[in-house]
DNA sequence: AACTATACCTGCAAGC
DNA sequence: TGCTTGCAGGTATAGT
């Protein structure tokens, strides 16, 4: 479900109403997500400490705590985080939920339990837990030069090296296809055979897509919903994801749908080359 | 080493 | 109607 821009509508949307609160008290399912929930770390170090800050990293949120711990969460494919009033009737798949100050209650849903919950300690922190992940895509060190340098020699589709998060962060199935086609360039593309106006290109469509996907909201296809319960409006902005065989917004040409890597790919077989 | 397939889950729509 | 099949926004791991 959700890439960098939902992650990051989540967050915008949680800043607000969650910074400086104290944690009360948690509830926790039984059910195992990803990975079992971690209880009893979660209860020593979120329960009664403050929420200081809330930021993002790839497509994990981070709510840093005045303790000094962090907590993280990820949404895999349809984790939701809501907040709502407390004591509010609770639905099917919810999974965890942290009771706070002033009587609201940030709940964390997941159908298909792709999703995950971390805790870490400060000492823990000494060792940065996202040192594999690769430069965020909104930032300066996301460039041209460094995707060139990355790519080269590799035979990879230049669609799947952008979904790996060791080359750059938060760019998932939805955007890569959006990315590509904004770009003009054909996802089966070998990496090492773009030059480096094509990665410019790439950088630049980049950044406009997943800041224009920010600033609608998100996209929901399904079930993405903001903390606020409501869905994003990107989706009627997309060019190519989801509308196989269906004219091409820019030269009418239907759009194709492959796999790759086990994904749908869609593109413009005119407009990207 | 580089790349792809698979596994993890539930729910939904389409086809028979 | 009811069954089966395929597909879905992520990512770690196994396999070639």
């Amino acid at each position: 479900m959700p890439e960098l821009p939902e992650v990051e509508v989540i967050r915008r949307g949680l800043v607000p109403h969650l910074t400086g609160r104290t944690v009360l008290n948690m509830a926790i399912s039984s059910q195992k997500l990803r990975r079992p929930l971690p209880a009893g770390r979660l209860r020593e170090w979120v329960v009664g400490a403050r929420i200081a800050a809330i930021e993002r990293r790839a497509k994990y949120l981070l709510f840093r705590m005045d303790n000094g711990a962090l907590l993280v969460f990820h949404l895999g494919m349809t984790g939701k985080l809501t907040l709502v009033q407390s004591g509010g009737p609770s639905r099917k798949h919810d999974h965890f939920s942290l009771l706070l100050a002033g009587d609201r209650e940030l709940r964390f849903n997941d159908t298909r339990r792709f999703g995950f919950i971390e805790i870490y300690s400060p000492d823990e922190l000494h060792q940065d837990p996202f040192a594999n992940l690769g430069p965020e895509p909104l930032q300066e060190e996301f460039s041209a030069s460094y995707l060139f340098h990355r790519a080269r020699k590799r035979k990879q589709p230049v669609k799947c090296f952008l979904m790996d998060n060791r080359i750059v962060v938060g760019i998932g199935n939805i955007y890569a296809s959006e990315i590509l086609f904004a770009a003009g360039i054909k996802p089966t593309t070998q990496s090492g055979e773009l030059d480096g106006s094509q990665w410019q290109r790439i950088v630049i469509a980049g950044r406009a897509v997943l800041e224009k996907a920010i600033a609608c909201g998100g996209t929901t296809i399904a079930d993405f919903v903001n903390e606020s319960g409501h869905g994003g409006n990107f989706q009627n902005h997309l060019q190519v994801y989801g509308r196989a065989g269906r004219p091409c917004f820019v030269c009418q040409t239907p759009v194709s749908r492959i796999v790759l890597a086990g994904r749908a790919t869609y593109f413009c077989p005119r407009c990207q080359k």
